[in-house]
DNA sequence: CCGCGGTGATGAACCGTTTCCATTGAATGC
DNA sequence: GCATTCAATGGAAACGGTTCATCACCGCGG
């Protein structure tokens, strides 16, 4: 079966290739009649235009790039789920790479998506500080871990853990615990802010205040189960009553480490996660968590991509609504 | 900046554009001396080829499609994470697509990546029983769940289980329960093959024989957790003194059960999981389960697509061997 | 000494689109 | 009614590589 062409095509339709190149593009200069001609040979055929040859010549590709550290994270999974769905709707597919937050294959994952000529890249940077030299002429986005420097598109981790601890503080909870993400990272302090605001402790800018309630951790199980340990292992009459973890993962260690305390949730201990990871629905009791709108992130970083959006731009983020899913790791508190 | 082409790369060397791009395929018809020249002008220049062109001649994308049905199952997105490196390693780059276990969906995925002009697709085919019709011209190799009719590649789920129940028989067990999967789906089935192998009962392919012990379930947690209950809410000297879940999640979900009935583990109970999702070593205690050789199932899809390896012909899949990780869910049993 | 096979390199054709320019015919302006 | 504009289409160049037919050159056997 010999492959059909644009020629065929052309012939059968007894027009110029020139103009079924045109009806392919939507290309407004074309009678409706002929356009409708035309399609229905197309269809008939069952004519696929070339990719290759389409993109070598428009120097158009409809491929998106992601970059991510690591795929097996639920959040960067979700996100580019999202990402898919989201091209796809556009006509464009996604290219993955994983960087393992390593900043040289994150630079050289760059680089051969632009040599692979994809016409955007989304890009969720690696943790380690470098000094990253994205190519100019690519319409590029970060996403999540905001650079400073270079604008995107992220959840709003400030106003969103406020949510959290505001709902804490609405169901009376005064002594509020805050497990907080590794030091350095940008969303890490965002969300300490957020916990910060609610509590009504200004944010000086400067060295963190030293509060017993706050216990920096990595964002994983294990680490939040250390810090629920610090936490709770304490008089009950100053140990929180509520804990207000930075990931979901670190709020089921802190339930964990509850758990081994004797120490019932949430009868003795309300807890909050962030993140909204579907682990964090199949927790038992189910998790009350902050829910990162990994969806809408992800359309608007396509969209800007393909200039359906504006561009950030730099120092001004795009930052999108969080939302409080309410499990069953809350209530108000006992009575001392 | 006006971009560098393969003729400047020539000019530059004083060769022919011919003999360049022989330099670049690592055609052997070339001098050393000359390809070592060739080398350096083309590093010096930063030349990098541009795919579209050479895709559109050479009919070679150097692309991969992965169609799998949710991205933010673990095991997925670990298999697409691995397909991704052992592609990056042969210069091979992945588009992933996701079907959502939709048939429909599944098929326009497969015809987009069709029209793309990948080199090949590795697929996970949606639950859904379909009369998928592949295209003949492109190759696939299908992944995980295998489907009758087609040649593919997966782990040895029927050995891998056999391995875990004849762990615990070792260790002294003999009322072992079983957790299946759901009855439909092929790998559920051989799992539980593999149960009924290592118990000693043959499998004489017909009704599956009713044994109080079997209890099956969904994969997810939840369903774990209630074909836990049913096995564990009987007196104590009917009671299973291990049980051997089809998925990790089954696995998590049936500790749980038998926490809430007061039943400690492994001190009472031992429970054995599958898959070895990274959950799995994030419990407490941690999950002795059967580890899917996921790394090897991806390097061995794509170097079936790249001719690397022979495609495995149809009836005759590939089976990788798991392997047991040992946690601390599983101990001797207590004496009656 | 000449023809011959084989190696290494050349230059042009070629891949399948898009896009530019020329052309045509119709509509518009004067 | 003729020049001018404009919309619609045709035809061909262009895109940036790969590959094919060809050729020059070299060593060697007859």
């Amino acid at each position: 079966m010999p492959k059909v062409g644009i020629r065929d095509v052309a012939r059968l339709a007894g027009v110029s290739t020139g103009t079924v190149s045109r009806v392919l593009n939507d290309h407004p200069s074309v009678t409706d009649e002929l356009r409708a001609r035309v399609r229905r040979i197309i269809d008939d055929l069952g004519y696929m235009p070339d990719p290759s040859a389409r993109s070598m010549r428009s120097k158009v590709s409809r491929l998106i790039g992601i970059v991510i550290p690591d795929l097996t994270n639920p959040f960067f999974s979700e996100l580019v789920q999202s990402a898919e769905q989201a091209a796809a709707s556009h006509g464009y597919n996604i290219i993955v790479m994983t960087s393992f937050d390593d900043a040289a294959k994150e630079a050289d994952r760059i680089g051969q998506l632009t040599s692979r000529k994809v016409d955007g890249i989304i890009l969720v940077p690696s943790n380690n500080f470098h000094t990253l030299k994205l190519p100019k002429a690519l319409p590029i986005v970060v996403v999540d871990r905001l650079m400073p420097g270079y604008s995107g598109i992220a959840s709003d981790h400030r106003n969103g853990v406020r949510l959290g601890v505001e709902h804490l503080l609405k169901l009376g909870h005064r002594r509020i615990g805050f497990i907080s993400g590794p030091r350095h990272s940008v969303p890490a302090n965002d969300r300490l802010k957020g916990y910060l605001d609610a509590m009504g402790q200004p944010d000086d800018g400067g060295e963190i205040q030293a509060s017993s309630l706050i216990a920096e951790a990595a964002f994983d199980y294990e680490s939040g189960r250390s810090a629920g340990n610090y936490l709770l292992a304490r008089a009950r009459s100053e140990r929180p009553t509520a804990i207000f973890a930075s990931s979901d993962q670190q709020a089921i260690g802190c339930m964990r480490a509850a758990h081994d305390l004797g120490i019932p949730v949430p009868a003795a201990l309300s807890i909050v996660g962030f993140d909204g990871i579907p682990l964090s629905s199949m927790t038992t009791p189910r998790l009350t968590t902050v829910k990162q709108p990994i969806q809408k992130i992800a359309a608007a970083a396509v969209a800007v991509l393909l200039n359906k959006q504006p561009t950030p731009g730099i120092g001004h983020p795009i930052l999108l609504d969080c939302e409080l899913s309410e499990g069953e790791t809350t209530s108000s508190p006992q009575p001392d």
